[in-house]
DNA sequence: AAGTAGTAACTACTACAGTAACTACTCCCT
DNA sequence: AGGGAGTAGTTACTGTAGTAGTTACTACTT
């Protein structure tokens, strides 16, 4: 079973050696055992099975039970093992929470630019964000990167978060996006995709994405540029969503469309609105 | 900083190395700051803080920032950070979840008895089940282990779940229990304390508790010895909540009584209570 | 004799902690 | 102008603990 080996890795994630983790797993698939049979269905050598064991009851995942002359072992109900590590990681964050709120500055204003790199990373690290947003989060987006972050954005939108922006792609798969116009131009000229993200009017990340290592995006948490790289969005979508009515009305309309996407649409605030008046 | 030593284990196990978590959080209470500043601070050899700086980079938990000629550091928010291992955590309990629903087999009738020594043992695997109680929770209790389990049971009780029993001490600090009537004469003669627990008349727990290594109790599931060790407590609620009563009326009184309590103050189930008639 | 059950002692490898020594640059002092 | 002190970064090494993996042994059962 190839499933088993990928479990086993999350076992180490939570701390258990490669020993302790298949030990404990073949444990659930047939027990109780003695440590001998054990040794037999999970691979680990005889002459350390005992040692595992022993360590694995010392962390209470494993329970012997004497059985006239040997010891049988049982491995701890899987739900209760999770109920404990979710226990104990609270906690830990927990500490971490009340430790940081004491040392952790935050920097009000950052100007300064950080550069990630690599298309790995960059999805991690939006995936992340998004999944921290509260408000708003505003994209202009590929389809080559929308199936990567969908799940945070799903997560997102059913807690209320506002989604809005440019989707570059067929098949649009969220109402609250706005395909562009003449996607079709574009999907067949382009190779690499400039991408938009702000989270909050907090967070922003823009950049070049492809397919591997050189793609570099750059995240900032300068107000100012968040605004503007919201702004930019605003106006592509103001372009995309009125294009034909921009034809016909005179510049005055064309503000008072603005201020409607903005406010309206948008979802601005009466106090974000009036920066921009 | 005592405190800080505390946190450096809690990231430790969280799977950062000691020299990750001693810059992580040096940089918490200094940031931006280039290498050689965060060694001097974080007290990491200097040889080493690149690789060190280089690896949490790669994690995501501190990010690099170019300034002109040198290279300075800051971490990731300690709220995203504990969000990143949220979410990597959930997801490998969501893998175990789902493998082990696929081999796990419940014994449905256990009737192996499990040891269980050491009073933190003991007390930590109380804690897991009833962390874990989702109906009742009946036990028979003294002072000096109530304080080692109440975070555990008031969440309990907080999501619903019914607690009863006896309590062995002054100052009872849960209405739902019924402090033992010779109580004075118990607390100066014990050094050792019988203790009972049962769970959702699953588990139950039993044995002798006192202050050390030698303490020692036995975990069952078998279903006939969690009613057993019920009925026991009922009967011993019963004697104390109508002491008085008992000495005039008769033996059919009695059991009504009995079945009172069960029902009433128990909350047992029909189900449960058709099987002691 | 073959299989079952458990112990002891070891080798090998790796990750991490910890140290020493080197280059190179800047700033300040006299 | 030259030297010392502090800053900044790099290379290479030692030591140790934990883990993986192996071999050899005893003892008991059938």
């Amino acid at each position: 079973m190839n499933d088993a080996l990928l479990i086993v890795e999350d076992l180490k994630n939570l701390g258990l050696t490669e020993y302790e983790a298949k030990a404990y797993l073949s444990l659930l698939e047939e027990y109780p055992v003695n440590g001998y049979t054990l040794s037999k269905t999970s691979g680990i050598p005889r002459s350390r099975i005992y040692e595992v064991l022993d360590s694995l009851k010392n962390k209470q995942l494993v329970f012997e039970q004497m059985e006239d002359t040997m010891s049988v072992y049982k491995p701890l109900d899987p739900k209760l093992l999770i109920g404990k590590f979710k226990k104990s990681f609270d906690s830990i964050f927990y500490h971490i929470e009340e430790y940081s709120k004491k040392v952790y500055l935050k920097e009000e204003n950052d100007h300064k630019l950080i550069v990630i790199q690599g298309r790995d990373k960059i999805i991690d690290f939006l995936n992340l964000l998004i999944h921290d947003a509260k408000r708003r989060i505003v994209l202009s987006i590929w389809e080559e990167e929308i199936n990567d972050i969908s799940q945070a954005l799903n997560d997102a939108i059913q807690r209320g978060v506002v989604l809005r922006g440019m989707y570059f792609g067929r098949n649009n798969p969220y109402e609250q996006l706005v395909t562009h116009r003449r996607i079709e131009r574009h999907l067949s000229e382009k190779k690499e995709r400039y991408m938009t993200v702000t989270v909050d009017g907090i967070h922003v990340l823009y950049g070049i994405i492809s397919r591997g290592e050189d793609s570099q995006i750059t995240w900032a948490k300068d107000p100012d540029f968040v605004d503007m790289s919201e702004d930019y969005v605003v106006h592509d979508l103001m372009v995309n969503l009125y294009a034909n009515q921009l034809d016909i009305k005179q510049r005055e309309e064309y503000e008072k469309f603005l201020d409607h996407v903005r406010k309206e649409y948008f979802a601005f605030t009466e106090e974000e609105f009036k920066k921009f008046k």
